[in-house]
DNA sequence: TCCCATTTGTGCGTATGTATC
DNA sequence: GGATACATACGCACAAATGGG
């Protein structure tokens, strides 16, 4: 699976892998994924290199780690949607750690800014839509 | 400014104390970071600890790294304005690796994704925002 | 209460590769 | 060629949180 001549890094080979695996159902949302030392066993390589592929999907939102309970595979939360109007700018971006407390998002879920005429709001990214009125 | 006895970790502190040190306009929009190396001298963390903290921002969007010529601030883009119209449904998510090559835009960065009569379309979410006509 | 196994988090060590100047 | 600076990848150790016996 893995091939340590090839040009791309291991851990990205080990991280394409992984969410084909999500993508095909093999790893369904909510499923707990291998733990790090599990893979690190099977694929021959360092846990480091292990966690750095983690840490690809994770920063793409495709997983989300509960220590030490293991990693799983994000669950979509229910869409949430909200409604804009004319003359509304809308942005994505990702917020600040703070930020991402307020809206009580994980890390790697960027967020939508809404510009209204009393001001910016936020909202999380992965549980929210935005419908044109 | 960084407190090894923190229960905080050391790379969070440094990647705060950086975030502060951007925000401020110590570091303005395209000026580089200090090195690695030299950072990590300067604070007497090892380096593996000083690229955590770069990754943290990086994965915030905030800087960029040019290998070898050094890290730096990310510039804005001049922003896109795309229109929506009534009935359009807006999301923020990270892209996948093909959408980053579509869209053009850095790891870290989130996409706008616009749900239209016609089909969906993906904006670069680092210097596009959506007006609501 | 306590100990232990599991699992992720943090942090340092070390070596080598790669791209640019 | 050398110096610089980031990238990859191995190694090691211990911390912290959770759950089971």
């Amino acid at each position: 699976m893995i091939d340590p001549d090839s040009d791309r890094p291991r851990h990205r080979q080990l991280a394409d892998s992984l969410r084909a695996r999500i993508a095909s159902g093999e790893f369904a949302p909510g499923a707990r994924l291998p733990s790090e030392a599990y893979l690190s066993q099977e694929t021959g390589l360092h846990r480091t290199t292990v966690r750095k592929a983690m840490e690809i999907l994770r920063t793409e939102g495709l997983i989300e780690i509960r220590r030490p309970k293991g990693t799983f595979v994000r669950e979509q939360r229910p869409e949430d949607f909200v409604e804009v109007v004319r003359g509304n700018v809308v942005r994505a971006r990702m917020p600040t750690p703070e930020e991402r407390r307020q809206c009580d998002v994980s890390e790697g879920v960027p967020v939508l800014e809404v510009e209204r005429a009393g001001g910016r709001v936020l909202y999380a990214g992965d549980h929210t839509a935005l419908r044109v009125r």
